[in-house]
DNA sequence: GTCTATATAGGGATAGAC
DNA sequence: GTCTATCCCTATATAGAC
């Protein structure tokens, strides 16, 4: 593996770790055992190397989000997207730890992150007005806009407020599948009846 | 007034206006004209401050949150609730924009505000039950803990999201706003017919 | 209580040899 | 591509005069 694609590695571990402002080019380079020079050979700065990050989370959550070929005709199909944007959103979660200040540092990352929670929330409509259209979920489009927003949200902000809530040790995919639940759980009391009781034997699988 | 509370009072309103970790002691100094001898005369630490600032939120949010003699009966009890939460937030929003770091890097922070987090969902739990034993709200009693949860969740993080999905200049009295109409659409399905009518009306006037 | 001056430390980043 | 050495800057915090 090249030093470049190290650095990349490198730097997203120990960012998820210790957290970004936490975590000095310093740090990396001692972790990867080169020299600082040698890391600024090959990126110019820190913001640098936090922006390729970015890129691959990019491009990893589009594909997640822009599926266009997923039928979402059950619950299963909804926990599975759900696990999908869960893990990335979990792979990259430095940028979701402190990510006000990062945005407001790094102009590009603003504007493309924007781009990603729109299309976060867009893709949640999509698949709920599916899942009305075939008498799945019953709520009229008002309802499940504000829950699109609220999926949106709550996926965001999902890891932040587990780490707020919970002890320090608190099983990571634990948090995850929590997270999912939280999720379900919002759109559950619109659910028929025979996807409640999958919901209730979900629950007790996983949590 | 006295110099050790003018440090409280501007370090809050930079806090709040650049993001803490972009105020340093001497900005402060400076922003008071006193040199930054003088504010170390007065506290000893840049977390100190932060500290004595979190103990004067704590105290309002406390209040708000624990008042017992409210009769949560209507809509407008609800929104006046949530409007006294999200004041409080907003006033010292710092605290909620990097909450996480905060709370890595003081230990006491992080316990008080863990308990005011189970406060608030506690809170709410308790409101939506009223509501429910008086009628007004139709949903069981896993609904409403679901509910409770989301409500301190997205209490808790709405101006970040609101500052990562809109434009910097969005004001901010429409931004709480919008956030106590996002937490009062996720209670909404559970509402009465006539309480939805009255939600609408609300709506048409704040938004 | 307040000031000026300064110690101390650490982080981002570069120059130049190999 | 990689290293060593180092520059520059900024932040927290202290010492000592007034």
């Amino acid at each position: 593996m090249k030093t470049k694609d190290r650095i990349i590695q490198t730097a997203l571990m120990l960012f998820n770790e210790e957290g970004e402002s936490n975590v000095t080019t310093n740090h990396i380079a001692d972790e990867m055992d080169i020299s600082p020079g040698n890391l600024y050979y090959h990126y110019r700065s820190k913001d640098d190397i936090i922006w390729k990050i970015f890129l691959n989370y990019e491009k990893k959550i589009r594909t997640v989000l822009e599926q266009k070929d997923v039928n979402y005709a059950s619950m299963q199909d909804m926990w599975n997207y759900l696990h999908a944007v869960f893990d990335v959103i979990s792979e990259y979660r430095f940028l979701y730890r402190n990510l006000i200040q990062l945005m407001n540092r790094i102009e590009f990352l603003k504007r493309h992150f924007r781009h990603i929670l729109a299309l976060k929330s867009q893709t949640a409509l999509t698949i709920m007005s599916h899942l009305a259209d075939d008498g799945l979920l019953n709520a009229d489009q008002q309802t499940i806009a504000s829950l699109a927003d609220q999926i949106a949200l709550t996926a965001t902000f999902w890891l932040n407020y587990s780490i707020a809530i919970y002890d320090d040790d608190f099983d990571e995919e634990k948090k995850l599948s929590h997270g999912i639940f939280h999720v379900i759980r919002l759109v559950a009391p619109f659910l028929t009846e025979n996807d409640k009781a999958l919901l209730d034997e979900l629950s007790t699988q996983f949590l």
